[in-house]
DNA sequence: GGTTTAAATTGATTTAGCTCAACTGTTCTG
DNA sequence: CAGAACAGTTGAGCTAAATCAATTTAAACC
């Protein structure tokens, strides 16, 4: 993973190793749907400053903070978390190699939640004024910033029918493929990964109780859909799992109609 | 309602008066914060297509169709929905007056939710192609639109806390009182309006059975906090509504921790 | 390397909210 | 205007998942 970003690393290389490269950098999801022309991709790496890589726990912005940048997960993961009104922490996401953290902090001009080391995590930094600078210049820049911001919208959307629902269960079995998908499109294996964040993270995330959570995980097991030695999980009936997520006896989620 | 946004209606006008008519126009939330001159509120004004009204029950798109246009909408309401695997419905969201629907298009370019009238209900369309061209020539404009999406991110997932973690009636109350605010901000009564929505719409948004609203709707009555009458409510004890919805026992919410 | 602290698992019990069912009020339709 | 179809309400019982409690396992720290 380190060192895997080229646009960052080398200035002279021509636009066909640049993609290959990209596919494997975190800011793919930026720069590759794009025609960018060499100057262009210059640009953007100019831009993007480096930092130090995140100790477990270390926080990578904390509520409250005024809002800079955008982050690109480069290896490693993050939490994302708001504290409620009483004061109880609530994990909004996970933040795997390649995606975007901090887009809902443009409103407010602060972050509204912390982003949290989960592991050994190594970002970039875009700052956002320079990235709208380069905006207005690269047209089609604004517009994918657009489009991630917009996926985001629709990605939240489907996870409140998951939280709002679907029983434990489901939930679970389809985080589990959500990032065993987003493992697979940094192309590592969608069989066998390791879960950086905490059974208590993940039950927090859905929605659930921890020790919920850790039965389903034991059923799942028992049933020979995983196998899971404590953060290390190998799915070993994908099919299994895929039905459990969009259980077809989802008839007796909440409400018909 | 009919006729109020007057950046649509007349030319010449003064800045001033432009941005007094704005508070009440369906698209203040993309203009307003904005310090446009008259010249970019007139271009703004002429790529902004009316349309006749909808009637109840009638779709402003449907899941699939092509993305052409974000709409505002100026009077009336909608629901957005998408239809789940098993072919149920599954409500997205309600939009009321000053509202933006379709932002979630932008990245697939096809609408991924169906837009229905709860009411007839009148919508302004802002072609998304002429809206760019806008934005390049007008700097301000652009980043106004990633703030609008800025923000869905965020109150997305604000509403995913929800309704991963909170009880049915912190639900109901959480959602009277957004009702009430955001009627507020339109300058309507906040203790007194009118559902358009259905009492399935409402249990099918918060993820609950119908009979558990009902049931939430008489009692908040025989509590004195609401008067309830079919689709018309008012608040009768705003203070105690609100306690309800950031219910100090969400300790007893799920997951401690 | 042993002790402390935290994370995870498993079992027993309780409960919020779903399901099923019966009934009432409302709004469509011929 | 009647009757059908639908939307809403209310009651009774059931079930999935929370809570409480106890134990096991792993990580953290001196």
């Amino acid at each position: 993973m380190e060192g895997c970003c080229t646009i960052m690393n080398s200035r002279v290389i021509s636009l066909s190793s640049i993609q290959v490269a990209c596919e494997t950098c975190s800011l793919h999801q930026l720069c590759l749907p794009l025609e960018l022309n060499h100057s262009d991709i210059e640009e953007l790496e100019r831009i993007i400053r480096r930092r130090r890589p995140l100790q477990r726990g270390e926080n990578l912005f904390q509520a409250g903070d005024p809002f800079t940048a955008i982050y690109a997960v480069r290896s490693g993961s993050l939490k994302t978390f708001t504290n409620t009104d009483d004061g109880q922490e609530q994990v909004t996401g996970f933040h795997l190699p390649s995606e975007l953290v901090g887009l809902d902090a443009i409103t407010t001009e602060r972050h509204n939640c912390t982003a949290r080391a989960l592991e050994t995590t190594s970002v970039c930094d875009i700052p956002f004024n320079r990235l709208q600078e380069l905006g207005a210049r690269i047209p089609g820049l604004q517009r994918q910033l657009l489009r991630i911001m917009s996926r985001e919208i629709l990605e939240d959307q489907d996870l409140m029918i998951w939280l709002g629902k679907k029983s434990a269960e489901e939930r679970l079995a389809s985080l589990l493929l959500r990032i065993s998908k987003r493992f697979t499109e940094r192309n590592f294996s969608a069989r066998e990964f390791n879960l950086s964040m905490s059974r208590t993270d993940i039950a927090n995330y859905l929605g659930l109780a921890v020790e919920t959570v850790s039965r389903l995980f034991s059923r799942f097991q028992a049933e020979g859909l995983l196998s899971v030695d404590r953060k290390h999980v190998v799915i070993e009936d994908m099919d299994a799992l895929q039905q459990m997520a969009h259980n077809e006896s989802s008839n007796n989620s909440r409400n018909r109609a």
